[in-house]
DNA sequence: TTCAAAATCACCCTAAAGTATGAGGGTTTA
DNA sequence: TAAACCCTCATACTTTAGGGTGATTTTGAA
C-alpha cells in the first residue's frame, strides 16, 4: 500500500520534471538555433509524441491492474479413503487397544479362530475380547458390531 | 477478438486524427493571432498536457485487462450417500433378487432368524439363501460377504 | 510400591451360523 | 414341453459364535 502510494507520487514527480526539462530544452534551442518560426509544427509534433508516450507510461504505471477473477471450482473428494479415527467415540465406548484391534480384524471378515492365530493368542481370549466389544458397543452380533463401529468411525 | 482489434485500430486512428487536428489548430492560431513568439512555452505546455491526456486515454483504452486466475477449491461431498448399485458386479456374481435382499439385511446386522421373520419365510430358507450368497461371493462367513458386497457396491 | 485396568486363558453351555442333501412348486426360455 | 433357474422348506449334522464365570499375569498410573 505505502509502496504503491510512493510509486504513484514518484511517477507524477518524474512526469512534472520531464515537462519542465523539455520546456527548458525548448527555450535553450530557441536561443541557440533560431528555428522556432519555421519549424513550429515540427516542435509541436515532437512534443505531442513525447508526451503521448509519457502519458501512456504514466497510465500504465498508475492504472490499477484490471483483475478479472476467474473462479475455478475444483472437486475435492472427501471422506472416501481419508479415515480419521473418532477419538471421542473411542473413549466414550471405553474400548481398549486390544479390543479395537479385534474389532478391526472382525470387520475384515476373520473368524475368531483366525483372529486368535493372527494375534498369537488363544481362541478363548478372542472370545473374551469380542464379548467385551459387543457389550461396550451395546450390540449382540459381530455384524452389528462392525456396522456400528463403521458408523462411529472406529474403523474405516 | 475481432472487436478488440477493431477497437484498437479505432483508438489509434482517433489519436492520429486528434494530432493532425491540433496541428491545424496551431497553424490557424499562428496566422490569426501572432502570438507564436512570445507564448511558445505556453503552447508547448498546452500541447504537452493535451497529449499526455491523450496518451493516458490511449493506454487505458488499449491495455489488456490482466487476468488473474484464482482457483477456489470448493469441497464437494460426492458418493457419501449417493449409492448406485453396481449392476455389472451383480450380474457377474449371479446373485438373485432374494439373495441380494438377504445380503442387505445381513449387512444391517440382522441374524438369520430376524431376516426370516422380516421376509416372512422360514429360518431354513434364509440359511439356504445365505449359503448360496456365500458360494456366489466366494466367501465363507457373513462378515466376509458383507465386506465384499460393499466393496463391489452391491450394497451401500 | 500399590492398585486397577487390561490382557490372557480355561471350561461349560447355548445359540446361531453354516454345510449338505433332497424335494416341491413357480417362472422363463429355448 | 423340457431344461434351467428361483424360491421355498425340511432334516441332519458340524462349526462357529456368544454368554457366564473364574483365574492368572501384565501393565500403567497414582
Amino acid at each position: 500500500m505505502t509502496f504503491n502510494y510512493l510509486s504513484k507520487h514518484r511517477s507524477v514527480l518524474i512526469y512534472g520534471a520531464s515537462l519542465a526539462a523539455l520546456l527548458f530544452l525548448m527555450k535553450w534551442l530557441e536561443w541557440h538555433f533560431i528555428i522556432v518560426n519555421y519549424a513550429f509544427e515540427l516542435y509541436a509534433g515532437f512534443i505531442a509524441v513525447i508526451f503521448t508516450g509519457l502519458g501512456i507510461w504514466l497510465a500504465l504505471k498508475l492504472s490499477k491492474p484490471k483483475t478479472t477473477i476467474v473462479t475455478v471450482e475444483k472437486e475435492l473428494l472427501i471422506s472416501s479413503d481419508t479415515f480419521i479415527l473418532n477419538e471421542a467415540a473411542l473413549t466414550e465406548t471405553g474400548l481398549s487397544r486390544r479390543e479395537l484391534e479385534v474389532l478391526q480384524l472382525m470387520a475384515g471378515g476373520l473368524s475368531n479362530q483366525e483372529i486368535a492365530e493372527k494375534l498369537f493368542v488363544s481362541l478363548n481370549t478372542i472370545k473374551t475380547h469380542s464379548s467385551n466389544v459387543f457389550e461396550k458397543l451395546e450390540v449382540q452380533r459381530r455384524t452389528q458390531a462392525v456396522e456400528k463401529a463403521k458408523r462411529l468411525s472406529l474403523i474405516p
